[in-house]
DNA sequence: CAGCATGTGTCAACATGCTGACACTGGACA
DNA sequence: TGTCCAGTGTCAGCATGTTGACACATGCTG
């Protein structure tokens, strides 16, 4: 893992340019989701957390937090507003180990494809330009940048 | 340019994946820069300033909160922090639009060698199990969809 | 069985970033 | 020349997220 990098001149590490990159790329995409997203009333955050909560319904806040990217407290604030909303709905009978399970209501499917459909557009505005097998092998780096940092083997998750 | 995105199953599209991917390991990547920056006394975002000032010193404070992807008062804050602490010094004359230059002091200089070199590091682990044909590759793709999402405007949704 | 580690939900205090607003400067344009 | 507009720095208020702490429930271990 000890890396002796050359720091005696300007020169950035390819590595380096990637993390930079990387953020640029990153920081752009959530401005522009955030545009498509807030006419809708979502912030990005919600809107994570409802996608998060489509693919795994009945999932904990803990969890939640966890693929979100946010503490637990920030998420049940989150879990707060969006009930206010109708959007989810909280098991109020704790369960085994005091969860409270939170599901999508059907108010939300709806909201939620609609923010899908726009999250997709500015996403295909940001891979439109590259090939597809571009776009396959942007994927794939990108895991691998992820698990390298998370230490964590994962194989990868294949999701094809 | 065809994204007639099809919301009806749950599949991501491959560019969605690529969104959820960029923000996972952008996410790590700050996690695991802050981890090696906190030692130093110094954050993420004041590390990219004073890197920001180290490539063009005498810069304005507004061109640094763009750099940065902040906004003007936070770069304020942070510029008046990292002043207290002796790492930068503004010009205290305005130039000819109200502008105060800010460079790096001696004493930044050697903390921010010290700095590049952790991030340099951290920066490695993301991409040591790669060629380097790969993340030449990958800095390309980034470059690509920072360019793709920077320039366009927002014709996204559909096909006007 | 008692004790303890783990996982969860929640409350309070704190830190950080952003929006809105204002003052000031310099250049563009009628 | 006079007026407007873009760019910058700064202040106040608000929103959001985080750390630290505590209470509760479950399962393992002595």
């Amino acid at each position: 893992m000890c890396q002796t990098v050359d720091m005696n001149d300007d020169a950035r590490t390819p590595a380096e340019e990637v993390g930079v990159l990387l953020k640029e790329a990153q920081s752009l995409l959530h401005q522009r989701m955030d545009e498509r997203l807030r006419p809708l009333g979502l912030s990005v955050p919600q809107y994570a957390c409802l996608q998060a909560l489509r693919d795994s319904p009945g999932i904990t806040g803990s969890e939640l937090a966890r693929r979100v990217f946010v503490s637990r407290q920030s998420m049940n604030v989150l879990l707060q507003g969006l009930a206010g909303r109708g959007l989810v709905e909280r098991s109020e009978q704790p369960g085994p180990r005091r969860e409270r399970a939170t599901v999508l209501t059907s108010a939300a499917a709806g909201l939620l494809d609609e923010a899908r459909g726009a999250v997709a557009g500015v996403a295909g505005t940001m891979t439109d330009g590259l090939p597809a097998d571009d776009v396959a092998r942007l994927r794939a780096l990108l895991a691998a940048c992820r698990d390298a940092l998370a230490g964590a083997p994962s194989t990868a998750d294949g999701r094809p």
